[in-house]
DNA sequence: GCCAACGTTGGC
DNA sequence: GCCAACGTTGGC
């Protein structure tokens, strides 16, 4: 099994809402590498650590699961949708996703200075100069140390 | 194929 | 809002 880091933004997606509808086609992602990441490398249950992007509080929120094959990004196709793709043709769709699950809500949100900070991690994708990806692969060990930061839940 | 211009991402 | 970094576009 993989694992992921996938993120987007809380205004316009977040955790809370991935809780809500369960399961969520990905759609929207216009970015060769991060789409051949969910068309070439992607099974169904890989891990996805879910990330909040372009807010105040920026860091990892969460837990899904990769729920699905990779299959054609529908809204390519919809001309009323802003992810529209005039080139793409319905034989050779440009744009595949994948279905997310919600798995959980972490304790507590681990913050990007918080993933800065670790030592561990310094190899991460996220951190590096310049990263821009939306999704980014996770090695075991980092999805291991990302959720041995996580704050122990209350009672416990 | 080069590369300047432009658009987007995303932290701060 | 600023700006660095990077991807894409399009003229040549």
């Amino acid at each position: 099994m993989r694992h992921w880091l996938m993120k987007s933004e809380p205004d316009v997606f977040s955790i809370d809402d991935l809780a809500k509808v369960d399961i969520e086609p990905w759609s929207g992602v216009r970015n060769y590498q991060a789409r051949n990441f969910m068309r070439d490398d992607m099974r169904e249950g890989d891990g996805v650590l879910f990330y909040h992007s372009s807010c105040a509080q920026p860091g990892v929120v969460g837990i899904a699961r990769v729920a699905s094959a990779a299959y054609p990004d529908p809204t390519q196709f919809d001309r009323r949708s802003e992810y529209f793709d005039a080139k793409a043709r319905r034989e050779t769709p440009r744009w595949m996703l994948v279905d997310l699950r919600f798995e959980r809500k972490l304790a507590g949100p681990i913050g990007l200075t918080e993933l800065r900070a670790q030592p561990r991690l310094s190899d991460f994708a996220l951190l590096q100069r310049g990263n821009r990806l939306s999704i980014l692969p996770v090695t075991r060990q980092q999805w291991d140390v990302i959720l041995g930061m996580e704050s122990p839940r209350r009672g416990h």
